[in-house]
DNA sequence: CTGATGACTGATA
DNA sequence: CTATCAGCCATCA
């Protein structure tokens, strides 16, 4: 297949990817970018949302890592997030989202990489 | 090509 | 918990 890209062009990847978000759900940029086979992209995620190429977008429902809202607090675009995750039944709480959870991070010493966890 | 910017992420202090 | 630094990727001047 010379003409067709033979896979989709990453943003309809993304595109898709956003949009098999479940309503009353959330996910994270890298998320997104992981679920559309685009590891270390979460940055081109959130350059389409800033974009809005496409419409119909669950754009609302893409956090950050930590579940807290891309936009700043008092910004326009973090009350609409907020008022729409709200209206899906998102419990937001200072600008985060309650339920995201988010991964561990590794042992800051090696020493305690070596000893484990306590009691055990 | 170089430098700066951004709806990002993870680690460190 | 917040603040700061470094890394990575894509686009624009």
């Amino acid at each position: 297949m010379t003409g067709d890209s033979g896979i989709h062009d990453a943003a309809t990847r993304i595109h898709a990817a956003i949009r098999a978000v479940p309503r009353g759900q959330v996910a994270g940029y890298g998320e997104i970018a992981r679920r559309a086979g685009l590891p270390g992209r979460a940055r081109l995620v959130a350059r389409l949302l800033s974009r809005g190429d496409v419409q119909g977008l669950p754009w609302h429902r893409v956090l950050r890592s930590d579940g807290r809202i891309a936009f700043p607090e008092g910004s326009v675009g973090h009350a609409e997030q907020c008022a729409r995750l709200r209206a899906e039944g998102v419990v937001v709480e200072r600008g985060r989202v309650v339920g995201m959870a988010r991964a561990r991070p590794l042992a800051e010493s090696l020493d305690a990489a070596l000893w484990g966890p306590p009691g055990g």
